[in-house]
RNA sequence: GCCGGAGUAGCUCAGCUGGUUAGAGCAGCGGAAUCAUAAUCCGCGUGUCGCAGGUUCGAGUCCUGCCUCCGGCACCA
């Protein structure tokens, strides 16, 4: 089976901000739990370089495009590596085997019919240089921007035939409600076809960086075209003497916010089709990250500067945080004092926390052995039980509700640490060490206690001493299946966490799936705080 | 204007097809415990469930009207 995830490819023209890194982030959850369930996953990043905006600051600061989109790339590409995404591939549009793949998949839609040569009239700002849309005017027909009076212009277009996709979309989003998720991002979709399509334009004269139409090189193409098309042109060239399309089209996974859901969810799976291509297998739309109101913008104080955080806390907090604070497809506030409470809170005090004191309890009681016995009812069963949380997981996680998965785990982080309190394993220490009186009734920590735990010991301990097994054999199983739930989220602590526990493999797996045995470590705090 | 969504505890939000005393997390107050990163666990809320009507044995949950906020309404890289 095989999974292909992707970003929105980031437009070169500017700096890379918390939004690019959250759409990534989300990304590379899914390419790593998809990894874990042992799919064959294929996970694309990348920039999108072509377009007037980037021609025209190239031109401002006397460089030419390429340049600037050779300077600008590597920064979206180190924000990748800062969250640790797991990319595969890192695409830039203005690599030639991306422009030769555009050119040949567009080349077979002309072929189909789908596209004329056409005249676009509209409101031109020569200052701009660009049209402008009926909204954009401001009074009295002029340019918003520039405020002078703006004249109609004609230019010849190529236009893509979108209006007669209006049937194949209405029966692709019939027969696949989960083409576009949430339900809200659908039916705006929905709506929008239904309201009737027009075509638009496919190309346009008089632009320099750009790709020529194959059959009129006088023409460019509008970069959206260009750029949507990386997702398909990727896979013929981003293993080296190896075609993936076969292997990973049409079974692929947008991640992208709702600025761009129109390009992906309705002209993009129009334009496959017209390519006698498959639309992707589906994608989802998130919202934005607000700080104090303002769209990502650097107001005064409260905000979060994603460098910073990973510096002081780590890629695993920011990854976390993002997700776990905004309902994914929402928008939501995120602030610099919500982080720390979140840090705080949940990583350092009730994660983090349940990590040190079960290792430390193993360690201390068990001599770092993970006892064998069976997993406690109490603690599979109910609400917030540990049994078929995995199951529970992957399908949240199936339809992209990435803050949903991550409640439904915390429940469990939360419930973990009720189970410690209720079945207090230091009185049963206790209790046993009484019992057992004279022998090495299991309180001895270091080497002592470690040999005493060897397989093939008799059994002769107390009650209390079986009930502590049960106990801490629980405590261990409950934050191993958690921690490989959350190795997608957050990759390295989870890694280090199950590296201490003994455990190998990074399957997701069920609550009682692994047996006692396992010889674990106590580490330093996954989550330490710092005041 | 048209279409759609939302208005629930101080804050952020859950509440599916109408039915026991309306829930969670955070913040606040009190207590227990000591395995642990002084972490954890337990207890504590007089909430007009936006406003006004209506349907119903019964509505936060359905209907009508109104108020407020938000999103979409075609090229916005």
């Amino acid at each position: 089976m095989s999974f292909y995830v992707t970003t929105p490819i980031y437009y070169v023209n500017g700096e890379p901000h918390l939004g690019h890194a959250y759409s990534t982030m989300a990304a590379d959850v899914l390419a790593r739990h998809h990894r874990q369930r042992g799919e064959d996953v294929f996970f694309l990043t990348g920039t999108d370089e072509h377009g007037e905006p980037v021609e025209l600051a190239a031109a401002r600061e006397g460089i030419s495009p390429r340049e600037l989109a050779d300077r600008n790339a590597p920064k979206f590409e180190r924000m990748a590596a800062r969250v640790e995404a797991t990319n595969d591939f890192f695409i830039r549009t203005s690599d030639p085997r991306h422009m030769d793949r555009v050119s040949e998949v567009i080349q077979r839609v002309y072929d189909n019919g789908h596209v004329y040569e056409g005249v676009y009239e509209g409101w031109y700002c020569p200052r701009c240089a660009d049209f402008k849309t009926e909204r954009e005017l401001g009074p009295g027909n002029t340019c918003p921007i520039h405020e002078i009076a703006l004249e109609r212009e004609r230019e010849e277009n190529w236009f893509f035939r979108l209006s007669a996709f209006e049937d194949d979309l209405k029966r692709l989003y019939a027969e696949r409600p989960e083409f576009v998720v949430p339900e809200h991002r659908r039916n705006e979709a929905l709506s929008f076809i239904a309201h009737g399509l027009q075509d638009v334009s496919l190309s346009r004269p008089n632009l320099n960086w750009g790709l020529r139409l194959p059959w009129d090189p006088e023409q460019r193409m509008y970069v959206w075209f260009d750029a949507l098309l990386n997702y398909y042109t990727a896979l013929s060239f981003a293993r080296e003497g190896e075609d993936l399309s076969e292997r990973f089209w049409p079974s692929c996974f947008h991640v992208l916010a709702k600025d761009i859901l129109k390009f992906h969810a309705v002209i993009w799976p129009a334009l496959l089709l017209a390519a006698g291509l498959e639309p992707p297998r589906g994608m989802v739309i998130h919202g934005y990250l607000l700080m104090g109101e303002r769209k990502m913008s650097k107001s005064l104080g409260d905000v979060i500067d994603p460098g910073e955080v990973i510096d002081r806390f780590g890629a695993d907090a920011l990854r976390f945080y993002c997700l776990r604070e905004v309902s994914f497809g929402q928008d939501g506030s995120v602030s610099a004092a919500g982080f720390e409470t979140r840090y705080e809170t949940e990583l350092a005090n009730d994660w983090g926390n349940l990590a040190s004191r079960t290792l430390a309890m193993l360690a201390r009681y068990r001599g770092g052995v993970v006892p064998e016995a069976a997993p406690d009812p109490e603690l599979a069963s109910g609400d917030d039980g540990l049994e078929g949380l995995e199951v529970r997981v992957c399908e949240l996680i199936d339809r992209a509700e990435l803050s949903g998965a991550l409640e439904a785990i915390w429940s469990r982080v939360r419930r973990l640490n009720r189970y410690v309190e209720e079945r207090s394993p230091w009185v049963l220490a206790k209790q046993e060490g009484e019992s057992a009186g004279e022998g090495d009734g299991g309180g001895a920590p270091g080497e002592a206690g470690r040999e005493a735990q060897q397989p093939g010991r008799p059994r002769t301990r107390s009650g209390a001493g079986d009930q502590l097994d049960v106990v801490l054999y629980n405590l261990a199983e409950g934050v191993r299946t958690l921690a490989l739930l959350l190795v997608a989220f957050m990759p390295a602590s989870s890694e280090r966490l199950l590296d201490a526990l003994g455990e190998d493999s990074r399957e997701i797996a069920g609550f009682g799936s692994r047996g006692g045995g396992a010889m674990t470590e106590r580490i330093p705090p996954l989550f330490p705080k710092l005041d």
